[in-house]
RNA sequence: GGCGACGUACCCAAGUUGGUAAGGGGCGGCUCUGCAAAAGCCUUAUUCAUCAGUUCGAGUCUGAUCGUUGCCU
């Protein structure tokens, strides 16, 4: 079992350190799983391990995708299985809080094949000109089994739906009946604390990230990544960019804040309901290392 | 002390000629199968500073009280 097992938890909770002492334990490398971290170079807002981190402990996953690139859980899974299997002897340990990378890694991912961006870009058009609406009305009739529960409004879900549809001729719904390429279960431990702690830590997360120069690392960023690469998707960076007095910055630092607060109770509804995992509560645990290293 | 304005949910805020409390944010909950730091959904005032009055009916009208605020002496 090359991956010893995963920590997940909501941004904030302190995955990193926790993990860099099981990895030294087990004598393992990390697998980052998180869908910002990935980005050369977006390294202070996205949190990314230090340098000194990475030194210690071998990192992958992590600040290694030109940041004009796309990214996806399926491109995850297939990237972290080639490493598994270029790698039999090592250990891993998979860290992270984006859920559904690490679901996609275990479970599997269906089989559909790459779509051209032409398919998607056509969609787009027609929700564009003839509304949303009528898109709607398209998936439900073409898959009736996938729109359950998808509202009017959720444009990305119905247009994926059409996509894989006018793509494949088969129906999403069809297609996800068949995952293929999980690497299975392995022991998932969900790190917690109070919701009141966890939005003080990250409330002073990021007010570290701006001691830390994060304003600097954006507009450096910006002199050689184009403003439309993906990685500038990433939390606070774009808004960061285009904050010019001091005024407005300060106004971006609390937006942030805000938004980071909203993203991981997102991330811990999904955790609550999506990966069956082991709780860890960091506030009650006298020692949650040992905690771990005794289930495991 | 005099004159005026205002007082609606945790915050901002609409409320038309009195007819039975918009909207946004936040908080909380949820959905989730290749953009997931994404996309979307649900919830949040039996009550409008307080008390009394007019009225079939008042956040909307009247009076008093309390509070905030502006101008004047």
């Amino acid at each position: 079992m090359p991956i010893l097992f995963a920590i997940v938890g909501a941004t904030g909770i302190g995955k990193s350190r926790l993990s860099l002492d099981l990895a030294r334990h087990y004598n393992a490398e990390i697998i980052g799983v998180d869908s910002r971290q990935i980005y050369r170079g977006f390294a202070i807002g996205t949190a990314q391990p230090s340098l000194a981190d990475m030194e210690q402990v071998k990192h992958h996953m992590v600040d290694f995708l030109d940041p004009a690139k796309t990214f996806s859980a399926g491109e995850f899974c297939r990237s972290v299985r080639e490493l598994l299997e270029a790698n039999p002897g090592k250990n891993y340990i998979a860290v992270g809080g984006t859920g559904l990378y690490l679901q996609s890694l275990m479970l599997g991912l269906p089989k559909i094949p790459q779509i051209e961006p032409g398919v998607r870009a056509g969609l787009e058009e027609k929700s564009a000109s003839d509304g949303l609406d009528s898109l709607f009305k398209m998936a439900q009739d073409v898959d009736p089994e996938a729109m359950e529960g998808v509202e009017p409004e959720n444009a990305q879900r119905i247009i994926r739906i059409l996509e894989v549809w006018q793509a494949t001729g088969r129906k999403l719904s069809d297609w996800q009946k068949e995952r293929e390429g999980g690497i299975g279960q392995i022991p998932v431990f969900w790190l917690q604390r109070s919701r009141e702690n966890l939005y003080n830590r990250i409330n002073g997360r990021v007010d570290k990230m701006m001691a830390d120069g994060w304003l600097g690392e954006v507009h450096n960023l910006a002199k050689n990544v184009p403003l439309d690469a993906p990685a500038w998707q990433s939390l606070g960076y774009r808004e960061l960019l285009h904050a010019c007095t001091p005024e407005q910055v300060a106004h971006v630092v609390e937006e942030v804040k805000r938004k980071t607060r909203n993203y991981a109770k997102r991330q811990i509804t999904w955790l609550r309901w999506q990966i069956p995992s082991v709780a860890v509560d960091l506030e009650t645990l006298a020692n949650p290392y040992e905690f771990i290293v005794g289930q495991i």
